[in-house]
DNA sequence: GATTAACACCTTTTT
DNA sequence: GGTGTTAATC
């Protein structure tokens, strides 16, 4: 045995070993929350280049997020050092990018093609729906769901399996259709489009598939229960069964991306799928002191259909778990922050090393307002809030022109931004002539002239429009980074100068954060040249003249990258800040670990989510047994101290709901939270002032305004006779109230303001008592 | 054509 | 609480 063989077997359990040095064929790693599973990736990925001698470009490990990608790749840097800039190491949706940008020419794209989101994608169906008169027959967002769906599942449109007289099937179908040919001629692809276009690909082109088998000689996957279809179909054709050297890791107890299209049973059938895969299981757990671990155990095993392992652990039973009773989610939140203040007094535990975890982001308002309040330093690890700011997606709409001028979506979102005169009617004249001639926005505005009912300034200002989108593509293809393309866009659209001049509070910060925009493509040139720098000085290896073993994204042009890199990566700096704690929903936090965990909302309705209440057996359903899945992975983040907390009563929605504890809550053995069966202690009572408002009207005691429950500024509703009371409104001051109507959040007053506004009817709740 | 107020409607999780 | 749509007004 070498140094570098004992070194990267170093401080490996049986079964981690036995996954590393596995060789040749299939394998399943099935492994149990903190059980070592990234060491275990890594650590054979370093095993085959090291000892093996296997060429890193051989090497395709993918991940379901970014984060564990980035992870996986600092780690093989670690060991491997400069080598492991050939490793192909990215989620699904960026690897499969980047081939499918190789390989554009085959599926009807360019190698310009953008990637549209959620929001450019509803605009598609939208005016798919419009187009073909359809618009009030379903909801668009039901519509793009059920798309989704189907790509999901690795379906075109003809591939739809619509029952006859299934009406809205039918309709779904032929929206699909239409929507896809819109993308097609916008020289644009969705998420779904970049793993369904590839599969598709594979499927019709053998030859292109081969060159890509030929090359990849090993591909692991993590998080494997997570893969849906196209994704596993994906898998399939780059590492065939029976023998391919696929390596898969997961857990299926952590599988909690269903209603994305994940199917557990790719996990649970992979031994079938690949006959003769060897399996392993890690069931030793690093991480968790034994009363968390047994308390996620006892959640996890009502389970159904699991693979049965059971984690232990030789760590100590250590601190009981805590149960937090509140009234209300203010009161939860209080008591988190307070909770968080004393262990970080206490001196063990840092701010960065505590987490507070909610099932709906809507959750987070209230935590992050108490932690203000506690001068609690705090990140909200949200997916990619900076990109998702209108001002920087109108930024990006117009890089993206630059690089692909058919994009109609971004054209629309962007024809009017910043105001140039060119209204509605226009738009629709311009969209319905293109429509007629089939060409893009872009192309039909070359000649605004020929566009029918337009009037003369109309076709000016359109022909200055087209102009400043002429001169930054043609700016683009000249340039040789992403900043200075970023800079020349933002100085002729006038994005950040009309923003300036605009004078508010808002605008400037929008001005900033389109600087910001700025900073991130020179940020992104900077971390590319380091890239090339060291790919360039890397070792040179033989390469078999049949083999492409060039970086997958080796000649992306600059702008087109940094495009790509803000679709699939989002703000890669959104990383746990140091000093902080961290928040974020129960589905964020897979993959992570903390010394404190603090688990928020364990009601029923709450956590488990509503919807998986419904239904006949919702203790069976499969909604239930994912929640009860997310449930175990939010328990198994804890390292130490687990608080799970729970409020007797919320208002969700803006409405004040009792709801009962969390069922999981009942699978949890009292004593592992140090209490006996008799004195499980009852929530404290809603404070009266609290109660649920339900007078109306008719019931007369006195003036009245009823804001027991939100301390906010507004009137949520009206209650009691409230004629004669003075109020104030932001825009017409102050006034008294002459009449009154409705109730509850849209009830409906008529107030005298006097002087030049007179009599108005507006909504309550935008008055203040003044 | 732009701006604003009123109002309806929705709300799980995200690559 | 946010977002999109409509109607009214400048």
């Amino acid at each position: 045995m070498n140094a570098h063989e004992s070194a990267l077997l170093e401080d490996l359990n049986d079964p981690q070993r036995e996954a590393v040095l596995h060789h040749g064929g299939p394998l399943l790693v099935l492994s149990g929350a903190g059980s070592g599973k990234t060491r275990v990736i890594t650590r054979r990925v370093a095993y085959l280049v090291k000892v093996h001698e296997v060429f890193p470009w051989r090497i395709l490990a993918v991940t379901f997020t970014n984060k564990a990608a980035r992870e996986m790749r600092e780690r093989l840097v670690q060991l491997l050092g400069r080598q492991a800039n050939d490793l192909v190491v990215s989620t699904f949706h960026s690897s499969a990018a980047m081939i499918l940008r190789r390989e554009a020419e085959h599926v009807g794209l360019t190698r310009s093609f953008v990637i549209y989101d959620d929001g450019d994608q509803l605009n598609v169906v939208k005016r798919a729906m419009r187009e073909a008169g359809l618009e009030q027959s379903m909801q668009p967002r039901e519509i793009l769901s059920r798309i989704d769906q189907e790509k999901n599942q690795a379906r075109l449109p003809e591939d739809m399996e619509v029952e006859p007289g299934d009406e809205r099937g039918l309709l779904v179908q032929r929206i699909y259709h239409a929507y896809q040919e819109r993308l097609r001629a916008a020289n644009a692809v969705d998420f779904g489009d970049l793993l369904l276009l590839l599969v598709t690909l594979f499927r019709k082109r053998p030859e292109v598939l081969e060159n890509y088998r030929r090359r990849f000689h090993h591909v692991l996957v993590d998080e494997f229960q997570d893969t849906n279809p196209v994704q596993y179909a994906l898998l399939k054709q780059l590492a065939p069964p029976p023998s391919a050297n696929l390596v898969v890791v997961g857990d299926d107890d952590q599988s909690i991306y269903r209603w994305r299209g994940a199917d557990v049973d790719n996990i649970l059938n992979f031994p079938r799928e690949y006959p003769g895969a060897k399996v392993v299981k890690l069931e030793q757990n690093y991480r968790s002191d034994r009363n968390i671990l047994d308390a996620a155990y006892e959640v996890i095993r009502k389970n159904t259909r699991r693979m049965e392992k059971k984690l232990w652990s030789d760590r100590p039973a250590g601190q009981t778990l805590q149960l937090m009773l509140n009234r209300d989610e203010r009161m939860e939140a209080q008591e988190v922050a307070r909770q968080i203040l004393a262990l970080q007094r206490e001196g063990f535990i840092k701010f960065s090393s505590m987490a507070v975890f909610y099932r709906v982001n809507a959750q987070s308002r209230v935590l992050e307002e108490a932690l203000r309040l506690a001068r609690v330093p705090y990140t909200l690890v949200s997916g990619r809030s900076f990109y998702d700011r209108a001002e920087v997606r109108d930024a990006s709409a117009y890089l993206r022109l630059m690089v692909n001028p058919r994009s109609d979506a971004d054209l629309l979102r962007i024809i009017n931004t910043p105001a140039r005169g060119i209204g509605d009617t226009t738009v629709e004249r311009v969209v319905d002539h293109a429509n007629t001639r089939n060409q893009s926005l872009y192309e039909v505005l070359a000649e605004p002239g020929l566009i029918p009912a337009l009037n003369t300034t109309a076709v000016k200002r359109l022909r200055t429009f087209r102009g400043l989108l002429e001169s930054l593509h043609v700016y683009a293809q000249g340039t040789t980074d992403a900043a200075s393309a970023v800079d020349e866009m933002l100085r002729e659209t006038k994005l950040v100068e009309t923003l300036v001049a605009e004078g508010s509070d808002e605008s400037t910060t929008r001005a900033e954060n389109l600087r910001e925009f700025l900073g991130a493509a020179q940020e992104f040139d900077l971390n590319r040249a380091a890239a090339a720098v060291a790919a360039a000085s890397g070792p040179q290896v033989e390469v078999p003249p049949e083999v492409d073993a060039a970086p997958l994204s080796a000649d992306t042009p600059p702008l087109q990258a940094f495009l790509e890199q803000i679709s699939l990566v989002g703000d890669a700096d959104a990383e746990v800040g140091e000093g902080r704690v961290a928040l974020m929903t129960l589905h964020a936090a897979k993959g992570l670990e903390f010394d404190a965990v603090f688990l928020t909302g364990l009601e029923d309705g709450v956590f488990p989510h509503s919807r998986a209440l419904k239904g006949e057996d919702p203790d069976n359903g499969e909604e239930m047994a994912e929640e009860r899945r997310l449930c175990y992975v939010g328990f198994t983040r804890a390292r130490k101290r687990l608080f799970v907390s729970l409020a007797q009563c919320r208002s969700l929605f803006g409405e004040l709901r009792y709801n009962p504890p969390s069922r999981f809550l009942r699978d949890v053995p009292p004593k592992l939270f140090g209490i006996s069966e008799q004195d499980i202690p009852e929530p404290p009572r809603p404070a009266p002032m609290a109660a649920p408002r339900k007078r109306t009207w008719d019931e007369d005691d006195g003036p009245r305004i009823d804001r027991s429950y939100s301390q906010a500024s507004d009137m949520d509703g009206v209650s009691g006779d409230v004629r004669g009371m003075r109020v104030r409104h932001e825009q017409f001051g102050v006034g008294r109230i002459v009449a009154a109507d409705g109730s509850g959040p849209n009830a409906k007053v008529t107030v005298e303001f006097g002087g030049a506004v007179g009599l108005k009817r507006v909504i309550a709740r935008f008055l203040m008592p003044g």
